[in-house]
DNA sequence: TTCCGATTGAGCAACATGCTCAGTCGATAC
DNA sequence: GTATCGACTGAGCATGTTGCTCAATCGGAA
C-alpha cells in the first residue's frame, strides 16, 4: 500500500484517458498481460486509490454553471456543528478545514449570481459562523490534472 | 444538451457508486433496458458530462498526503503569464481565477510541510506574483459529493 | 390523426471477464 | 549457487458483455 510504482501510475494515466476502457484495452496500451492489469486494478481498487467517481462528474450540465469559494470564519469549538449544518446545503460540493485565519473553505455551485447570494446567506445564517468571504470563480484557469505527478 | 433529466442523473449516481459497472449491471440497477442505458451513456459522454477521470484519483497514495490552498495576489495584466508559470509546477493540481481581492486560488499537494514551503516559494518567485497566503488543509471536512444535487 | 423521439426486447457475432494453472523471470536470502 | 519469493505471462474455458441492427411500442407535440 506504500506508494504506487511506475506501473500503477501508468495504469492510472491510461484510465484517466479512457475511464471505461476494458482490461484488455488497458493491457494492450501498456504492453502488459491481461492478468497483470487485472491484478493491479483490483489492488488499486482495494487500496483506495480511486476516490468516488462523483469527482469526475461536471456539475455544469446538471444546471449549475457557476462555482464559488466561500471562506468561513467560525467561532471556535463549534466547527463540527457548523460543518454538519453546512453539509445540509445541497449546493455545497466540498469543504476543507484550513490552518490560518479562515477556518473553512467551502466550495459551492449555483445556478446564477442570485442563487449564490442565497446560498451565502444560508451559510452565514448557521449558528457559529462569524463571517464569510465569498469569491466567485471566474474560471478554472488550471484544470484539475494529475498528469505531472503521474509522469515521474 | 440543455440540462440532464432525472434518468441521466440516476445513471450518474449509479456510476458514482460503481464506476466500472457494466452497462448490463447499470440497466438492471435502474430498471431500464440495456439499449437505453447504452444510448444515454453515449450521450452523456458526448455532451461532456464526464470530466477527466483524473479527478477521481486520490493523490495521497501517489505519495502526496498533504493538500494546501495558496491564495495568490497578482500584479494586474500579468495573470495569463503567471498562470502559465504556475502550471509548470507539478504539485499544482488546479487553479481558479477569482473575483475579489485574491486573484488566483491554487490547489497544491505536497509530501510534507517542508515540501509545501518549497512549492510556496516557487509560486512566490513567479514574476508578477505580489503576495501569497498559504493555508494547509487540515482535512476534507465535507468530502466531495454531488449526491444532493443528483437527488432532485 | 400523424409524426417524432425515446424506449424496449430480440438476436447475433465478436469480444471481455473471471478464474485457474503451470511456467518464467529477477531479486533477495542463505 | 541455489532456494525461495513475488510479480508477470500465456493458455484455456465457461459464462457474460458489447456493439450493432431491427421491428414494435409508447406518449407527447404539431
Amino acid at each position: 500500500m506504500s506508494t504506487l510504482d511506475q506501473l500503477d501510475r501508468a495504469l492510472l494515466a491510461a484510465l484517466a484517458a479512457d475511464h471505461r476502457a476494458t482490461v484488455v484495452a488497458l493491457a494492450e496500451r501498456l504492453g502488459l498481460s491481461r492478468n497483470t492489469v487485472q491484478a493491479r486494478l483490483a489492488r488499486l481498487e482495494a487500496s483506495g486509490a480511486f476516490a468516488s467517481f462523483e469527482r469526475a462528474i461536471d456539475p455544469a450540465p446538471l444546471g449549475y454553471p457557476l462555482e464559488a469559494f466561500v471562506a468561513v470564519h467560525v467561532r471556535q469549538k463549534r466547527l463540527s456543528e457548523v460543518v454538519e449544518r453546512i453539509a445540509a446545503i445541497p449546493e455545497v460540493l466540498q469543504a476543507h478545514g484550513l490552518s490560518g485565519s479562515v477556518d473553512l473553505l467551502v466550495r459551492v455551485v449555483c445556478r446564477d449570481a442570485h442563487d449564490l447570494f442565497r446560498i451565502d446567506g444560508e451559510i452565514l445564517a448557521v449558528d457559529g459562523v462569524e463571517r464569510t468571504e465569498t469569491s466567485l470563480s471566474m474560471g478554472e484557469l488550471i484544470p484539475y490534472r494529475l498528469g505531472p505527478l503521474l509522469d515521474r
